[in-house]
DNA sequence: TTTGGGAAAGTAATATTATAACGATAAGCG
DNA sequence: CGCTTATCGTTATAATATTACTTTCCCAAA
């Protein structure tokens, strides 16, 4: 268990972030855009815009959702104007799809190689990619106690986090 | 990793387990039963077929081609009919939901209470529920990190199973 | 044995998520 | 500039899942 300072500290941590999120935004497009330019890809103004709506918040963003909000700010959108835009973001590395919602979120470590690792809160729904790569290096081992070769993970931890515990659930130390 | 005689150890497993899948099956359904009859749940026909087409092969079921097979063997079968059957047989821990293929696949271990972690191989479909709960302490670890506490977990590991690798992967240890 | 209440299943319509196919446009390149 | 190709627009449709309402069936109490 982790003691109450450290539990507010997270809490501290996390509203600061809150009232910061527009440098996440800001953080994401450039490095979409310096990722593209190494690649020789195109970062062409839907794509930005997409990726844009997808970073709005730290929460699952849906396709038709997006779908409905693009309609509002640009003509001629259909489905598979989100669709496509999604499939090259998330070849590119730069939106994860997360399988339990049919939804997608920005990755936050667009920089490394990896499958993305998440935390849900099912009560404010925000999302937070695991940093942390010991988890997969852990499932490898589960895998191969079954000569099983991972080739791509898909890891969605749905509980409370830690801003909801008070409120609905049980708290980390009272 | 692994040793080529442990490698041959676990072909011959799998092998063995092709030959004689009828046991799963026949082993699952008995369990279904008792445990229905415990919980004073009522184990009817429609939910005996069911999970009966679920189990017929150690592959992720989708919902409508189990509508189809059951379309005909029996009259009057909707996409609600089969969602209903499955909604009831996630509930008892009958069934799991691979999220990552909108599919269905029968658990292995029906009386422990459990999350699904399951091994998929993308060459032939075959999927196994690893009984290993090392990895739900793993992911409590990670996520007590966060302060996160976790209520459900996704995790569905995609890459090549022991059979398929010499076909079309690396090979454990040539 | 009858009968009333509730669970299960039937039925129809609709919502949500995703892809296919094809033509029009625009960016990059020699 | 004209060529090539990636991008985007447009339309239609596939695949997955749920809602609402009705009918049937089981079981237990009277
Ligand atoms: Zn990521
Ligand atoms: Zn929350
Ligand atoms: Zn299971
Ligand atoms: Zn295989």
């Amino acid at each position: 268990m982790s003691k109450p300072s450290q539990h507010q500290r997270k809490i501290k941590q996390n509203m600061k972030h809150r009232d910061n999120h527009s440098v996440c935004i800001k953080t994401a497009l450039s490095r979409a855009e310096k990722r593209c330019a190494e690649d020789g890809q195109r970062f062409t103004g839907l794509r930005r815009q997409v990726l844009e709506l997808v970073w709005a918040e730290h929460k699952p963003a849906k396709a038709y959702d997006l779908l409905a909000t693009l309609s509002s700010i640009r003509s001629g959108v259909a489905p598979t104007t989100v669709y496509r835009a999604l499939d090259f973001l998330q070849e590119r590395g730069l939106v994860h799809k997360i399988e339990s919602l049919n939804a997608y979120v920005g990755c936050s470590q667009p920089d490394t190689d990896h499958c993305g690792h998440f935390l849900i809160c099912e009560a404010c729904s925000e999302i937070k990619e695991i940093e942390n790569s010991r988890v997969s290096s852990w499932l490898e081992q589960a895998a191969q106690d079954e000569d099983f070769i991972i080739k791509s993970e898909t890891v969605e931890l749905i509980g409370l986090c830690v801003r909801c515990q008070p409120l609905y659930g049980e708290r980390a130390t009272p």
